[in-house]
DNA sequence: AGCACGCCGACT
DNA sequence: GTCGGCGTGCTC
């Protein structure tokens, strides 16, 4: 820890940046430092927050040792946070400084928010009692203490009366402590009425909590089954039992509509932890949970690397959600790090969904985690009636994209004076634009995906860097003037054909393109809830978080979409997509239909979604996945996301091969993950190896090191799950 | 990751 | 003559 040497006490700081181990720092006569400490530390010609580290300092050249600046006055990060960074950076092959900035990302929350200046009631009396000055007295009664602006406020005067009664004596000047973010949540605030197999669920959970150790349970219910009210059950327990409480969501599902829901149950909202808080919230949310005052967070990803005090059990809501990947600096997989925390902490770790991934269906058949499920549903929340549409019988229209099929329902829908959603996972207009002449196709000069069409702003968008330009005219290539075709649709082109179908419906599009930014969207999916549209065209946006009470017909129109594009998990995606979209119909009690366009109708996806027979869907997933040594099964898959050149590419995807012999399949990806044979011009090498085996994983980085020094530090690594290592 | 230093093109 | 592009290198 620390160590004395003949002069200077040391300390080993890890200081927020890419260092393969702690900093020494000297430790001035005087200054007490413990392990976990957040100390401000030199580092060049900056000041920086960092943490005091276990282990024994190195000696370092006295000419660079610098001296720790100041001990914040802050709970000391524990040991328990500590080993989980270090598991972190060892796991993610990340510097365990850069997995330490993650717990540092709340800079002025390592000083004590400041007292508060308030007012308090005297026994003195004001010389006149006017009228504003009785209301505010009256309003003071009861002797707590006020704020200045508070209690004018309160008591509907100006501030000049306070100021006034102040300085006669009527009030004194008090401190008052921070307030709490939150109110405590009361686990036994609306304890509610549990149908059959969700009070059997509960009691497995609450018998997790009461067990006190570290255990993994994935609550696999289907939609409308009723599972938040189930981990609730699991929260209320880990609350009586003193302890706190993460809920990981992912990020899009961190709605307004989960708070409230949480209040109704606990009489009072968890805090929030996501990357748009207010920075002044950002502090005291991250001040209070390390103090133990917030008792719940709810959170996004970055959640995970709060300083609990007291942390006793972590719910993953959606645990399936790719959302939960980060992907760029640590890549990590919040729901697998939840588990790990879980397990270095020894208390339980509930994940939640209604499509597993195929991952989490795994290690609870291998039973390193509990199963629980709730299989029946509340009856007015039925699932819709749903068909697949087969497009090679029911063809759209010449230049359309909708069958007769789903147009024919859309009309009775409309008729029936109710709304449908048409989903289509594209945004814009057009996926690909060419010139009927010479057969140009834009690309896009920087990663070479192709552009896609925005008619609505006149631009061709590149959606994996963001690089656009101005529809031209002419093609570039030949110099044609408009003879440039738009080829495929999105959800732009589906609006245009469903208002030819439907011009005095009330049609929308709903996508993150749509101007006016989180606010206007949420204005809009509100507005549409509320029935103020006839007819909804969106992309995933509409597929997560967000009931339409109104809406009694979906419509996938490219159900296939996704299915082909050799992401080993492209069917499991697609299925829990469908399996969303379709669930956001029928929870009104009236009957609803969901039709997906395909042109392969009996894909194990499609049966699955139509049948609702998802166990048969799951089984087959995983023996194939088995059978071909795909994640997460034993073996590796290594994926190069983006080379200098395509030969460099194809010189690493060979070493690759050579490294990792065992590996199933090495996907060699472009940075837009196209396929190598789109990959053009120079790229900055970087490598993402979704893999189970973390030896042959390191082993393989190490050779891949080995062969390019120079690549060192521009190789990144993503490890999806490693059931074998894992615990 | 920041941030400084350092060496080549278009402008107050 | 300077401002500014990002390549390279370092941080106890």
């Amino acid at each position: 820890m620390i160590e004395d040497s003949p002069f200077v006490a040391a300390a080993p700081v890890l200081v927020p940046m890419p260092a393969e181990r702690p900093y020494t720092y000297a430790v001035p006569p005087g200054m007490r430092v413990v392990p976990g400490s957040i100390v401000r530390v030199p580092l060049g010609p900056r000041q920086v927050a960092g943490i005091v580290w276990d282990g024994t300092v190195e000696t370092v050249d006295a000419k660079k040792l610098r001296s720790i600046e100041q001990v914040f006055d802050c709970p000391p990060i524990d040991r328990a946070m500590r080993r989980f960074v270090d598991w972190i950076a060892q796991y993610t092959l990340s510097a365990p400084g850069m997995v330490a900035r993650m717990l540092l990302r709340a800079p002025e929350a390592f000083d004590p928010e400041p007292w508060i200046e308030g007012l308090q009631r005297t026994l003195a009396e004001p010389d006149r009692l006017t009228d504003a000055r009785r209301r505010v007295l009256e309003t003071a009664e009861g002797g707590l203490a006020w704020t200045r602006s508070g209690l004018a406020h309160a008591a509907g005067v100006s501030s000049t009366v306070i100021g006034g009664l102040r300085a006669q004596g009527v009030f004194e000047t008090v401190m008052i402590p921070p307030r709490p973010v939150v109110a405590a949540p009361d686990p036994g605030h609306a304890v509610p009425e549990l149908m059959p197999d969700q009070k059997a669920a509960a009691e497995k959970l609450r018998a997790a909590i009461a067990a006190d150790a570290f255990n993994v349970t994935l609550l696999d219910g289907v939609t409308g089954s009723g599972k938040t009210e189930v981990y609730f059950e699991a929260v209320a327990a880990a609350l009586d039992k003193g302890g706190q409480v993460l809920i990981l969501l992912p990020e899009i599902a961190l709605t307004h509509a989960f708070l409230e829901r949480f209040q109704d149950r606990f009489g009072a909202k968890p805090a929030e932890w996501h990357s748009d808080l207010p920075p002044r919230m950002r502090e005291r949310v991250w001040r209070q949970v390390a103090e133990g005052g917030v008792r719940v967070v709810a959170g996004a990803r970055s959640a995970l690397f709060l300083p609990f005090e007291d942390l006793g059990l972590i719910v993953v809501d959606e645990e399936h959600d790719p959302a939960y990947k980060q992907e760029d600096r640590v890549f990590y997989n919040a729901r697998d790090m939840a588990v790990v925390r879980g397990h270095i902490g020894g208390f339980p770790v509930v994940l939640a969904s209604a499509t597993p991934s195929v991952e989490s269906r795994v290690n609870a058949s291998q039973g390193r985690y509990d199963r629980v499920v709730l299989s029946s549903r509340f009856a007015e929340a039925a699932l819709p009636d749903l068909k697949s549409i087969d497009m090679r019988r029911s063809p759209p229209a010449r230049g359309g994209f909708l069958s007769p099929v789903l147009v024919e329902q859309m009309r009775r829908t409309l008729e029936r004076k109710e709304q449908s959603l048409l989903f289509l996972n594209r945004r814009g207009y057009a996926p690909l634009t060419l010139c009927r002449v010479c057969g140009h196709r834009f690309g896009c000069p920087v990663c070479s995906a192709w552009l896609v069409e925005h008619r609505f702003r006149g631009q061709l968008v590149c959606h994996h860097c963001g690089h656009n330009e101005r529809r031209p005219e002419a093609c570039p290539e030949c110099g044609t003037l408009d003879h440039l075709v738009a080829c495929g649709p999105g959800v732009e082109r589906i609006a245009e054909e469903v208002v030819g179908h439907f011009p005095d419906a009330r049609t929308i599009v709903l996508s993150s393109d749509l101007l006016g930014g989180v606010r206007r969207l949420r204005l809009e999916l509100e507005a549409v809830a509320n029935g103020e549209a006839d007819i909804v065209i969106g992309t995933q946006l509409v597929a997560k978080g967000h009931n339409f009470p109104g809406m009694t017909l979906v419509g996938v129109v490219d159900a296939d979409l996704g299915l082909a594009n050799g992401d080993p998990r492209a069917a499991e995606r697609t299925f829990q997509l469908l399996s969303q979209v379709t669930g956001r119909a029928g929870r009104t009690g009236k009957k609803s239909l969901g039709l997906l366009q395909t042109y392969q109708p009996d894909h194990p996806v499609m049966r699955a979604i139509v049948s609702g027979d998802s166990e048969a869907f799951y089984e087959r997933e995983i023996a194939e996945r088995e059978r071909a040594a795909l994640p997460p099964f034993g073996r590796l898959a290594g994926i190069i996301v983006s080379a200098a050149t395509r030969g460099e590419a194809e010189s690493h995807a060979r070493a690759l091969r050579r490294s990792a012999p065992t590996a199933s399949d090495l996907f060699v990806l472009g940075p837009a993950e196209a396929p190598l044979s789109l990959l053009g011009g120079r790229h900055r090498f970087r490598l993402l190896i979704q893999g189970e085996r973390r030896a042959d994983m390191q082993g393989f980085i190490r050779a891949m090191l080995a062969e390019g020094p120079k690549l060192r530090g521009s190789v990144r690594v993503q490890v999806d799950i490693d059931p074998q290592s894992f615990l």
